[in-house]
DNA sequence: GTCTATACAGCGATAGAC
DNA sequence: GTCTATCGCTGTATAGAC
């Protein structure tokens, strides 16, 4: 308070909102909305700024959906990857594969509005956006298959199944939940528990032993 | 031709579209595009007539969304209760739960225009459409629930798995196949052979036996 | 970095002729 | 049953002041 730095003690909710903040909102917007709903007067309302000023920050609306996209996988990757590269060398498949069903969902339903937004609105932008998040799709989908293909080597999956199938079906099912599920019937925890018992073992009771 | 009818052999070409074949084109529109990306204006043109005409046959554009949706979920739900039924009492749980996963995926992927459109954009459209939706979706859903419990009843099924989950699981993973299914790389039915498979037995491989 | 003001396109919808 | 013409609204985007 002494030092040099000026203290703004009035208006201090009118800092600016910046290229994060618009970001930060527009995840959320999409991820609740869907993509056709949400204007770019929505965002600015909801970011408490004007729908011009946006511009100063982004050259198209395009470009926004294109970022919210981009990092909306690069979360999800990067935490499925941690997750995984964090277990003990050795560890059995079932236990890799039920960190790596884990972390996904937790991505997708608990930690990252950025996550949730892209699974919701990939299929509705424009073609030339989708595009534009397209290799960094392929990066995680290529983390997915070389981790399906290595337990599959070690003779820990069933060897008939082709690996992409595998991938997308898993993905597909996990992305799913997002249109139902509800926190107060249960936790993305206790959900992803449930999806690495089906998907590991089967929803038909064994009448061996 | 001798008869008292009048055969117009010009401007045969000329036959009004009706009401069926606005909707039959709106469908097939809604499912390669998304509801946001399908104007009144793109639905009229590739059915042949002028925008405003549409306003005879329906009241406004979330009519024929309605209309789109219920129809779309009528038929998988018709074609799955006579593909269950039609099977010999004291069939097996796996045959029967293989036939109405296969009949789902078809419905979906190769037969109708209006369950696919349903699936893809359920998710885009207004509240009160998705409303107007619910009692039809109710329906379906009280069909899969009723299967399901006739063969967790009869211990067929792990005892532990809550039925709403598991149908809310089943139905999410073969709907993503929209996604992403491409008949090039495998047919429908080949696929739902895959998706039977895991969700039957899962994915790891046994080390008994 | 944000504001005001505005251009311009496309949307759903309506009215009346044929 | 379809056409033409048009209205009002909302969307993205731009220009220039502060």
């Amino acid at each position: 308070m002494a030092d040099g730095t000026v203290s703004k003690v009035k208006d201090a909710p009118r800092n600016p909102v910046g290229r994060e903040g618009v970001l930060d909102v527009a995840a959320r917007l999409f991820r609740e909305q869907g993509y056709g709903s949400v204007s770019l007067r929505k965002i600015a309302d909801a970011a408490g700024i004007k729908a011009g000023s946006i511009y100063y920050h982004f050259g198209s609306k395009d470009e926004i959906v294109v970022a919210i996209l981009d990092v909306g996988i690069q979360v999800v990757h990067e935490k499925m990857r941690q997750a995984v590269s964090a277990l003990p060398e050795g560890t059995d498949a079932e236990t890799i594969l039920r960190a790596a069903i884990g972390t996904h969902l937790r991505a997708l339903l608990d930690v990252s509005d950025y996550t949730s937004a892209n699974v919701r609105i990939f299929g509705q932008v424009p073609q030339s956006v989708r595009d534009a998040n397209l290799p960094t799709r392929r990066a995680y989908e290529a983390e997915w298959d070389a981790l399906l293909s290595r337990l599959q080597e070690r003779g820990a999956l069933k060897p008939d199944v082709d690996i992409r199938r595998l991938r997308l079906m898993l993905i597909g099912a996990l992305n799913a939940t997002l249109d139902w599920f509800d926190p107060d019937r249960g936790s993305a925890e206790a959900l992803s528990r449930t999806y690495a018992d089906v998907f590991l073992n089967g929803i038909l009771e064994r009448q061996d032993s």
